[in-house]
DNA sequence: TCCATTACCTACTCGCGAGTAAGACTACTC
DNA sequence: GAGTAGTCTTACTCGCGAGTAGGTAATGGA
């Protein structure tokens, strides 16, 4: 065999079509975040190999380099992309008009379905374990505080009146726990899926508005 | 200069003590253990050098494979073990005899105290992004499972009589939104250090067992 | 038809870190 | 004091994967 390298002709050692179609920088870079986004979802930043992003994207390895800058850049991206899309997909479903309880609920209910929609965008934000000292924490704790302060908007709203408004610093710790306990009902969700979003976006509303105490006593909130 | 090797003299040149004092097998699988539980927390699991977890335990890497095997297995170790201390911790804290709230209130504050006073354990348990494939995942979901099924159990024995019980099953979800609640509102704290173990298991009490909705017409949950 | 630009590739280097080979030292037993 | 079991070390190997050098080839304008 003089040349082992087939990769390009099919096996009846026809010229198979190039992969590549010259395609403009920005459609490749698309491309490359797509692929990105899933192969950091599914092995985590460090076990994720750049060889894979670019085999996923269709394209070689310096044209990563060249476009989106090194590993922990190109993670930043992801971040930056996907972090974007979420935050608008619950701005978004939340009218400042409804009240305040419908509010909290609209927001939780699109933040369940865009994670349903969405797994990989999703745990690229969410499974990337926090590490110190890592190039991209400060984009990481900067996205994490962009979603805290939404929520905590939403709680503010729903808690304060028009005469005694809530201070949104008083809100965080509980965005926080709301926060996390949608985290981990999404978690818990992917070895149940035989939930819909709507029910656990139910359930997770009916917690967190009326409380264990009432919910054991039988009342319930429902939207209006 | 005959032999650069002066690790084990101080710079007076007289013999220093040897860091290897001959201990018992029983007594370094401890300090591996205590090392490797700090390194993996600093760094997580991928970050993590097994050469800086020997420093640190005052070991060559050797032993570390000799008592311990692989680095997943190490990992796996440390899991095991600091798993079983908050679940201890946690189980002792609640006493069956108390009222199902206060048996709640008593788990959530046992958790906080825990965390507080074991963050490195805290955070080799949480911030490890389960991601899938790695040798450990079975044994990281498998801890999860048991402290997921700890707090379904106090909400179900919370939410249900005598006459009529409620199923482990239908708690689930609820228990996972609850520990998750807890996880976030424990990162959070990091930054915000002026809030007490106390304070902040108090409001995350209110918030799933009042709920929202209660809180802001002012009703609270107290101890009994 | 030449030139500049942009898209794109193969085939490397090179460091880091997991894991190991091979043996040294100590302590205890008989 | 010789054998044996257990503790402990230095100094390696070796693969994997991030990042790069040094190109080729298509496109579009003059």
């Amino acid at each position: 065999m003089q040349d082992a390298r087939h990769d390009r002709t099919d096996p009846s050692g026809n010229p198979a079509k190039p992969r590549s179609r010259r395609l403009p920088r920005q459609v490749r870079e698309r491309q490359i975040l797509d692929a990105a986004v899933t192969v950091f979802a599914k092995y985590g930043y460090h076990e994720a190999a750049m060889d894979e992003i670019s085999e996923v994207a269709g394209i070689s390895k310096p044209m990563i380099y060249a476009y989106l800058g090194a590993k922990d850049e190109l993670f930043v991206a992801c971040i930056r992309r996907e972090a974007n899309r979420l935050i608008d997909s619950i701005t978004q479903a939340v009218d400042a008009d409804l009240n305040p309880d419908e509010q909290l609920w609209r927001g939780l209910h699109a933040f369940f379905e865009y994670v349903n929609d969405n797994r990989a965008s999703w745990t690229v934000l969410h499974r990337q374990a926090s590490v110190q000292g890592q190039p991209f924490t400060a984009e990481l704790s900067e996205w994490r505080e962009r979603a805290l302060n939404l929520v905590a908007g939403l709680l503010a709203r729903a808690g304060g009146s028009s005469e005694q408004p809530v201070q949104l610093e008083q809100m965080q710790p509980f965005a926080a726990a709301l926060v996390g306990a949608g985290e981990s009902m999404l978690d818990w969700w992917i070895d149940h899926p035989e939930y819909t979003a709507d029910a656990l976006s139910m359930r997770l509303m009916n917690l967190v508005w009326m409380g264990f105490g009432d919910m054991v006593q039988g009342r319930r909130w429902k939207p209006s």
